[in-house]
RNA sequence: GCGCUCUUAGCUCAGCUGGAUAGAGCAUCUGCCUUCUAAGCAGAGGGUCGCAGGUUCGAAUCCUGCAGAGCGCGCCA
């Protein structure tokens, strides 16, 4: 129906002007929701400039050649809009006449959450790790094959100093006097170095741990906390197909390749950065391997190698950005928390380098605060205060966490008001959305018999018909931003015009779906189908089962 | 100091490929349950869209400068 109005306006644009050189996609059709019209276009306004008239005059252009048979009416309001009313059976159409979405089926890899393996999920890994589910989500709605990857960074000082204040706890815990440096804090350490000590105690007979006694229990408790982290996940209704260790893709030895392929682009040189902050009494005059990202806008060159000739973190990613890609994906999103913005910069570079045509990027996820009692709580490792993932899911329950995961657009920050979220009413919009699918369930129950009637379209129900009809856009947009909020936000105004409706049958009882007898018109038994198909597909993007009962 | 993300109603936030009186929820006030779920609906008040310039028929939206908030700024990860 849109793509037949798009046409009769360039068609009737053709007929009052020679050679404007216009396409069918230049022309912006969009819904109201009001006594204006049902559709409106801006493009006489959009053309005033490139024909240099008045707009109000091309819209009359416009309007004396523009005919449709299911358009009742085209008027010229404001500067030159053009607002189209079309008939009242037309409106029938709307509910079959979806518009025809472009199917894909590329291969995406999508990888999120990743949290260093130190410690539980929390709060700030929340968001990146619903948003990635979603964005997955929204990729398949499309006949995407999305593979949901899970990095896990099992390699450097990080691990060390996990593994160190297992082994101190350990050694505290059990009076061994071990020369372990405590680095991390809190119960889970007292926890894993607990599992550990049983697994292992046979080690602890002897004076002295082994290198290779204290890397196999550090992957033991490694390998205990991601699978503890993929539990929560899991519970949340967030599946991966993949997860990949960091050890496992340095085995495949690309990085001399990769260092290689960027010198001969001349991207590569010997030389010295700024001495780190924690230089103690390294070799001074070493020379390290260093990436010219400045070339693309960094702000400084970025180092492959340190002075121990071990690559740098860096220097890993890239190499498991460059296994992602010869794994054949024709598309890498990575869901990046905002402590990473700074960082784009050299990867996105360094692959562009390597495959100019690498399809490669990353939706950042803003900082979440969290409220309880209208205080921003402040997290804070060292006081134990970490919000962990698990126990705030237990708390709001697993609905109201995805929901609100990506109710706010992904790169603002926010604040997730607890006491908000544990409200059951229209305070929070799952509620909402969800009281409108039972509502329209409640009617369907109830009925008797479908009859084949003639109803009116109120204000109320056309409104309903026409967000309805507006899914398409909504989905395609999101998708084509990456913007999962937008699917929250319409189903929120979607849920609300048919609460609006719902109600008008207070003062207007030819408004109501079922008669006297309990009997409902075809078309509105058609509508509340098609009501119910749609609110699923966007909850079912997000993640979450319509209630048929509440 | 530099970079990135921001600044919209008392609060939390939409809207941003330029378009009609800037929207929603909460909070405040006023109505609406004898028939499909009132976990709802209708209405009122509340705004110099951070500030100042610029681009143009037209700016919350684009550009520049300034102020404020957050994050980041190692050969760490």
């Amino acid at each position: 129906m849109l793509q037949k109005i798009k046409t009769e306006l360039l068609r009737s644009l053709n007929d009052s002007y020679d050679n404007i050189d216009i396409k069918i996609d230049d022309i912006e059709v969009s819904t109201l929701f009001d006594q204006k019209g049902d559709f409106t276009s801006n493009i006489s306004m959009k053309l005033s400039k490139l024909l240099k008239t008045n707009p109000n005059l091309i819209a009359q252009n416009i309007v004396e050649k523009f005919s449709l048979n299911f358009v009742d009416k085209i008027e010229i309001a404001g500067p030159g809009f053009l607002n189209i009313f079309v008939s009242d059976s037309s409106f029938k159409d709307f509910l079959n006449n979806q518009r025809v979405l472009p199917r894909n089926d590329k291969k995406i890899n999508i990888e999120f959450v990743s949290a260093n393996p130190t410690g539980p999920l929390h709060l700030a890994h929340g968001r990146g790790a619903i948003v990635g589910d979603v964005l997955s989500n929204l990729y398949e709605y499309f006949g995407n094959k999305v593979n949901r990857e899970y990095y896990v960074n099992n390699t450097g000082n990080q691990i060390k100093e996990f593994m160190s204040s297992i082994l101190f706890s350990i050694s505290n815990k059990k009076n061994l006097s071990l020369q372990y440096n405590q680095f991390y804090k809190g119960d889970y350490i007292e926890d894993i170095a607990e599992i550990c000590y049983q697994k292992f105690s046979e080690l602890f007979n002897q004076k002295d741990l082994s290198s290779e006694d204290e890397l196999m229990l550090v992957n033991f408790a490694i390998e205990n906390l991601v699978n503890s982290s993929i539990k929560v996940l899991n519970k949340s209704g967030i599946h991966f197909n993949t997860i990949t260790y960091e050890t496992d893709v340095m085995k495949s030895n690309y990085l001399e390749e990769i260092i290689n392929s960027l010198n001969s682009k001349n991207l590569i040189y010997k030389g010295q950065l700024q001495m780190p902050k924690d230089y103690k009494d390294t070799l001074k005059d070493n020379e390290i391997t260093i990436f010219k990202s400045t070339n693309f806008g960094d702000d400084e060159d970025r180092a492959l190698t340190k002075n121990d000739k071990t690559p740098t973190y860096f220097a890993n990613d890239i190499v498991y950005h460059v296994d992602k890609h010869k794994r054949g994906f024709d598309k890498l999103i990575n869901i990046w928390g905002a402590d990473h913005l700074g960082y784009l910069k050299r990867l996105y570079s360094a692959l562009i380098s390597l495959y100019p045509s690498i399809d490669f990027s990353v939706v950042f996820c803003q900082i979440v605060n969290l409220k309880r009692d209208g205080q921003i709580q402040k997290m804070s490792k060292r006081e134990g205060n970490i919000f962990e993932l698990n126990l705030l899911i237990d708390e709001i329950g697993i609905d109201n966490f995805r929901y609100f995961m990506c109710y706010r657009k992904n790169d603002t920050h926010m604040d997730l008001d607890i006491d908000l979220i544990k409200k059951e009413n229209k305070e929070n919009p799952i509620y909402y959305i969800q009281y409108s699918y039972a509502r329209s369930q409640s009617v369907l129950d109830r009925k008797k018999d479908v009859i084949d009637t003639n109803i009116n379209f109120s204000l109320e129900l056309k409104n309903l018909y026409k967000k309805l009809y507006d899914w398409d856009i909504v989905v395609q947009n999101a998708y084509n931003k990456n913007e999962v909020h937008l699917i929250a936000h319409y189903l929120e105004s979607l849920a609300s015009f048919f609460h609006t409706f719902w109600s008008s049958s207070k003062n207007n009882p030819e408004m109501r779906f079922l008669d006297n007898d309990d009997n409902i018109s075809l078309e509105l038994h058609n509508f509340l189908l098609k009501y119910q198909e749609t609110v699923s597909k966007g909850l079912g993007i997000l993640g979450i089962k319509p209630k048929l009962k509440m």
